[in-house]
DNA sequence: ATAGCGATCCTCT
DNA sequence: GAGGATCGCTATA
């Protein structure tokens, strides 16, 4: 038995939400994973892609709370968000596999590790642009906080951005596999 | 271990 | 026309 969020999970400061999806179970396309590392993006943040207003792309983060901001990244690979507040999201960027490993390797090709990374974990569940909007209560991925992993959450710099580089606003499980290890 | 680089293409200026 | 919220391969140490 799964128990989705409340509704209201969403609708906080968004540095608290990306530390609450730690430990929060993410289920896609016959996977899924543990979240062990995410990225908090701010409404008023330089780094964020809601940072200069709505545009098409990014639309989904002025949508509604609780639903999946997806976009294209460096022309090749997908990252998956889960949106807050209005122009605010939490990017997912590690899991811990726990359920269809087999089909993850496939969707990898084979290809190691399977979740560490954004890119990565997007093409072991199967994630595709058609997923951006989707609800996380109903649609083909979902969040569920049934039996939430807890542990000691680190945070340090978020990666890959030319902005804001130095705000410590990325978030992580000890011990568990992250894309990059957090200092300290 | 770390660094560099190409892939690839869409979005926004 | 520039520049990515990345990844995987290659080279050098």
């Amino acid at each position: 038995m799964t128990v989705a969020p409340p509704s209201d999970f969403y609708l906080r400061d968004v540095l608290s939400l990306a530390r609450d999806l730690i430990g929060v179970r993410l289920e896609g396309r016959g996977a899924s994973g543990v979240i062990v590392e995410t990225e908090a993006y701010r409404a008023d943040d330089p780094a964020s892609h809601s940072f200069n207003g709505l545009t098409p792309r990014n639309r989904s983060m002025f949508g509604p709370a609780g639903r999946a901001y997806v976009y294209r990244a460096y022309g090749v690979h997908l990252c998956l968000n889960v949106v807050g507040r209005p122009g605010e999201a939490v990017l997912i960027r590690a899991l811990a596999p726990v359920e269809g490993l087999d089909l993850m390797a496939k969707r990898r090709s084979g290809r190691l590790p399977l979740c560490a990374g954004p890119g990565r974990l997007c093409e072991s569940l199967g994630v595709s642009l058609d997923d951006d909007g989707t609800d996380f209560a109903t649609g083909p991925l979902r969040l569920c906080l049934t039996e939430k992993t807890t542990g000691a959450v680190l945070c340090g710099p978020r990666i890959g951005i030319s902005r804001a580089k130095e705000l410590p606003w990325r978030f992580g499980l000890a011990g568990a596999p992250l894309s990059r290890k957090i200092p300290g």
